[in-house]
DNA sequence: GAGTTATGGACGCCAATGGCGTATACTTCT
DNA sequence: AGAAGTATACGCCATTGGCGTCCATAACTC
């Protein structure tokens, strides 16, 4: 199997692990679910350094939210299913002059 | 003076504070230039309320934001740069099916 | 082979934020 | 007067962002 698919398939568990966690502790509770920046990304067939700075996300935390070491908070799952649904018209939105 | 010219002046003596602070202390020094966000909204004509359910951010994070309480992280400023320069699009993008 | 570069996974640490709540005040309505 | 809408102010606590480092794997180049 080629990496990609592999990472395909690793994006796609990632996934499933975070639809099972519903934090029925905490208060937390997502109101947009929130999409897979793995799977995103390599839509766009960017590495996470480029995914990074062209919608200017900070490496680590990109890399904590691909790692499930996060979760990314309200104001992040938004702008993550805004690039989900119009990446280019993001990336020129946040480019820098 | 109308209320809204105050509310005006005082969104630029809010802007003018931030540029201020610019953290020298902590680690903290924002990449993006954090945009006023009662700026926008009100550039908008948009109540608090309808401003954070068109762009799925939490109403008391968005009211600490404009209050100067809380400073928008990376990927929030991010976002609020998109929002600032196409409003429309990213409020399609992120509107509930 | 050895070295270099790019990529990304894993983990520790700390201050800052998110998210929720309540209370107060000021309009603008009915 | 009361109700509804808007906005400021503040407390609390778990969680996150942002930084760092180390390690592993490819894919080059020398």
């Amino acid at each position: 199997m080629g990496k990609f698919g592999k990472e395909l398939i690793e994006s796609m568990q990632q996934a499933a692990k975070h639809a099972a966690g519903k934090k029925v502790r905490g208060l937390r509770v997502s109101k947009v679910e929130l999409p897979d920046v793995k799977a995103i990304r390599l839509s766009l067939r960017m590495s996470q350094h480029h995914f990074a700075a062209a919608y200017r996300i900070p490496l680590p935390t990109l890399k904590n939210w691909e790692q499930g070491r996060r979760v990314p908070d309200a104001p992040a799952a938004a702008y993550l299913l805004a690039i989900k649904r119009r990446p280019k018209e993001i990336m020129e939105a946040v480019a820098r002059p």
